[in-house]
DNA sequence: AGCTATTTATAATA
DNA sequence: TTATTATAAATAGCT
């Protein structure tokens, strides 16, 4: 595959041997690696140059791609007897590969790959796993959503509460404000040419504060979103 | 370097995949082959198969490649103890379990069940997953369907062809019948008092036949389900 | 297991 | 080494 047609045996040209190994070399690991990756395969590639250099490459690790080389080896030969520990290890390992590959396919079903050993019965019973299992996230998924606005619900009344107990507070103030004020000017100012601008300010705090109280009271939101559950958004309502 | 690109990746069907890497395979112990040759390196190569089967080249022997190796990476070649066989076997079984516990997990989180360690975000990715898998599911299965419909459609047309071939001969040797009536009797009868029961059936099935030929003619489903892949239950348009 | 249309690898060359 | 390009070789998709 190249500008001429070549005879596989030795070049004699040395740099063109060196060219032709490099370019080769990277072909062939290439190629080593899709095989490995499209056909689900384990491989190990290793080359020594002419020149002793080492090259290699393995989809998992060289030792491993050898120790299993051995392995399997010596199950050829049968040159040894394994010790009964060494068999139930190789059962186990063996039991174990086997559920592993079980699993897999199951598992690449259910991620709606290799389809295509499937009858429409078995694809309607994944089918149907699959919606089941949609639901359970799907409702698993609100649970915590709603978990989690049911507790912003209850911090938001906690700081609400706070909130009319200060404003009770600040209404307090203000009254005794009005009243010491009225000791100190007494009646001179009456008509509030000259009231004082803190008092002023007191007395708007003090008419805003009924319309949160009112709806706090008129509403039993309490009850409803601790003990009931409820989904809705109840932090809305405080706001208003 | 096929009749269509592809992306490597791990083919799904499992024949594709068994047929990619028999050539493939041949493909790469061909090359190391040819490497070594060409640039008189020292080539190994070790496959195994999804299922486990061993494949090699070496154009030396794998026991020296394999040594070098181990003498190039300054690696002790230690002679293979029981003791070290039960301790390769026991790291084997450790390392497919743990795989084992990993996928179960992920399956089980699949199937919609152990959702309570997943955050909003983890159930999220999850629902998408299987929101996708299920599509592909859907659309196998749908595959399966129209291909059967399309096959049913396909017999279908050809018992209906033959049907009207039927049909046509039943005709012609109708009309020969009531030749053949018409010379043995003359027109001695030629009211129809004392006609044959032969010739009266003849003549019925010859009137019956006009329905489904004119139907037949009337639309053009020859083309429709055998090229463009119609998936209309085209058999029920034949039945009327 | 074959057959080709294509893709990919690479021999020759700069 | 790197890049280019004409060609050989490999192989994906089918049968």
């Amino acid at each position: 595959m190249g500008r001429g047609k070549i005879v596989i045996r030795r070049i004699d040209n040395s740099t063109s041997r060196q060219v032709t190994f490099s370019k080769r070399r990277n072909g062939l690991l290439k190629k080593a690696k899709e095989l490995a990756i499209l056909c689900d395969a384990e491989a190990g590639v290793i080359i020594f140059s002419s020149t002793g250099k080492l090259y290699e490459y393995s989809n998992t690790s060289m030792k491993s791609v050898i120790e299993r080389y051995n392995k399997t080896k010596e199950e050829n030969h049968q040159l040894e007897t394994p010790t009964s520990e060494v068999r139930f290890w190789q059962r186990e390992a063996a039991m174990l590969r086997q559920q592993l590959q079980n699993l897999q396919e199951n598992h690449r079903q259910m991620m709606g790959e290799e389809l295509s050993g499937l009858s429409v019965k078995d694809l309607q019973n994944l089918e149907n796993q699959l919606e089941t299992s949609l639901r359970g996230v799907r409702v698993r998924k609100d649970e915590i959503l709603i978990d989690e606005i049911q507790e912003l619900n209850r911090k938001g009344n906690l700081i609400h509460q706070e909130n009319m107990d200060l404003y009770k507070k600040v209404n307090l103030i203000c009254q005794e404000n009005i009243e010491l004020c009225k000791k100190v000017y007494g009646n001179r100012d009456a008509n509030g040419v000259s009231r004082s601008p803190l008092v002023a300010n007191s007395l708007s705090i003090n008419e805003d504060l009924h319309a949160p109280v009112h709806l706090q009271l008129s509403q039993p939101q309490q009850q409803n979103y601790e003990t009931s559950g409820t989904t809705e958004l109840g932090l809305q309502l405080h706001s208003q």
